[in-house]
DNA sequence: TAGGCCATCTGGTCCT
DNA sequence: AGGACCAGATGGCCTA
């Protein structure tokens, strides 16, 4: 993998296509036995599950090819570009959907660095649905306090609590006041997980199908190290002051922290067996 | 050494 | 017709 850089491998995640292509060409030349990649060849007598194929079999197999498509005859030669034209294609498919991989896991709460282990495509895309829940999960509940707040309570009906002013708060908090609120949690709020979060936690139901996926690899080498964007950021006490947000706000019980440790990652517990 | 993960090849199907 | 997408097969690399 080309973004694979914690995982050392010899083998090239996506090979220059045009030089693949290009070398194979070039050994097509010479007949059907050009090698397009290290693992495997696009002669046709290579093939998976082909192989042992005569020759009389090979040609049998291009005429069949052939009729599939215009039932006109191909050169093997002409067989062979169109073959590896199509295989060119799908490593390209292949490796803009690593690329794409690559994008989502940067955007996950998990270390990142060179001394934590990539996640696994599998776990990538468990941990993306599950962070995307307790994110669903963590708005809606921040929704619910503030159309609470304002319908009971005329404390925040329009600004912040002069003793939340003297609290500093962890993160950017443009504004401040309670219709920035909503973003308020997001820094420090008591719903959301905590720093800790990073992989492990973003745990939901399905997570635990990661730690099945990969039970012994230990995602994260680091796992107090480097959290994610989110976690890092994440601070509930008051910075400087050693206490709480007194405000209603940070002070409203989280009702639904049990669903959201239920969304919480069970997996680094096994992973730390 | 077994198992997990991955890249690649391949043929089939669907879509434009 | 050509390309995109998909799933099965295969073999290599790495880790426990």
């Amino acid at each position: 993998m080309d973004s694979d850089t914690s995982r050392v491998s010899s083998r090239p995640s996506s090979p220059e296509v045009d030089d693949i292509f290009m070398s194979a060409l070039k050994k097509s030349v010479h007949g059907f036995s050009g090698a397009v990649s290290s693992t495997q060849s696009d002669s046709p007598s290579e093939i998976p599950g082909l192989r042992g194929l005569s020759a009389a079999d090979e040609e049998a197999l291009a005429l069949r090819m052939a009729s599939k498509k215009d039932r006109k005859l191909l050169s093997e030669n002409e067989l062979q570009a169109i073959r590896l034209k199509i295989n060119s294609r799908e490593r390209k498919r292949m490796h803009d959907l690593n690329v794409a991989m690559d994008g989502l896991r940067e955007v996950m709460p998990y270390a990142h660095g060179p001394s934590v282990r990539k996640l696994s495509k599998i776990a990538t895309l468990l941990l993306a649905r599950n962070y995307i829940l307790m994110l669903s999960n963590s708005l809606e509940e921040m929704k619910r306090l503030v159309s609470e707040i304002y319908g009971s309570s005329g404390h925040h009906g329009g600004f912040h609590p002069s003793t939340c002013g003297t609290m500093t708060h962890a993160g950017p908090v443009p504004g401040h006041p309670a219709a920035s609120h909503a973003s308020h949690p997001a820094v420090h709020h008591p719903l959301l997980p905590p720093p800790a979060v990073s992989t492990a936690s973003l745990s939901a139901p399905g997570i635990s199908a990661v730690t099945s996926v990969r039970p012994h690899h230990g995602l994260l080498k680091a796992p107090t190290a480097g959290a994610g964007p989110v976690g890092s950021s994440f601070q509930h006490w008051g910075v400087g002051t050693g206490m709480p947000c007194p405000c209603s706000m940070c002070q409203v019980p989280p009702p639904h922290v049990s669903s959201m440790s239920s969304v919480t990652m069970p997996r680094l517990a096994s992973d730390s067996k």
